[in-house]
DNA sequence: TCCTTATTGAGATTGAGTCTCAGTGGAAAT
DNA sequence: ATTTCCACTGAGACTCAATCTCAATAAGGA
């Protein structure tokens, strides 16, 4: 388990032509250790309270590499800060945030997809990706 | 049609207990007169240019009730800024955006807004709003 | 082990957006 | 029309996430 992830993170690293690093290790496994969506601040300070020295701008370089390898999904919530989550299997889902707790549940839904792509096609585009939030409430009650 | 969206500032701003101002007029014609998303800078750099004396701050502040009270749509594209564009017409709709040319598409379609709230009833939820946004690319050839 | 060069960390910088506060002006009351 | 109150405005300071700079460090191939 650890040692694929970390064999995973190796060969992208070295794909890319990266070198791989302690920090870049730390990193991947503070986000991949959860499947929380954490911030950026989130993931620095947790892995600083591990013990391991790394700065912020470390941090936020690795994500980005792990972003651009599809390792690691970027979200954003409407705060102004990004959250990141793991991808390991390759499973795609959208979010609903609720606004009064908080609470991200994650779905899917193949009709969805299907009827998005449908839409990209009668416009003569294909999708590429997308972003797919409901922000919703407790049925009251 | 000047008259009538200018009516509609003024009731608002009547609602709100808020003073009519002519800084709040120009952004709100800055706004209404152009169906493009347009980031705050855009706007107050185009206000700016017609000779009309405005700070930055009252444009993010006038912005803010118009969108609190519906005259105006805030969405993220992904950037870091916020676009914005009027919604004299209460009707809602989507976006389409091409990460080739960066043309934005407006697109609704019925179908997809029962499913999105089909599928957060079936979580114990009720849709309040959305973000769905399709990153697309035009069909190759 | 040596050597090249990618990587790192500390802190400066950027940039969108917000806040402060003294001065201005809308509009209700007279 | 004048007064009076207090919401509004503008200039610029400030916030905060994210990026950049650059000297020091450390992969990892030879």
């Amino acid at each position: 388990m650890v040692d694929k992830s970390l064999k995973v993170l190796k060969d992208i690293l070295r794909k890319e032509g990266l070198r791989f690093t302690s920090q870049r290790q730390s990193v991947w496994d503070e986000i991949r250790g959860s499947h929380e969506h954490r911030d950026a601040e989130d993931i620095y300070m947790c892995i600083r309270n591990n013990d391991v020295r790394v700065s912020r701008a470390t941090v936020y370089r690795t994500i980005d590499v792990l972003v651009k390898n599809r390792l690691v999904r970027k979200m954003e919530v409407g705060d102004g800060r990004s959250r990141y989550e793991p991808r390991l299997d390759d499973e795609h889902h959208d979010h609903m945030i609720c606004e009064e707790t908080g609470d991200i549940i994650e779905f899917f839904n193949e009709e969805l997809e299907n009827l998005q792509e449908k839409i990209a096609n009668d416009h003569g585009y294909t999708v590429v990706r997308h972003v797919h939030q409901l922000f919703v409430k407790p049925f009251p009650e």
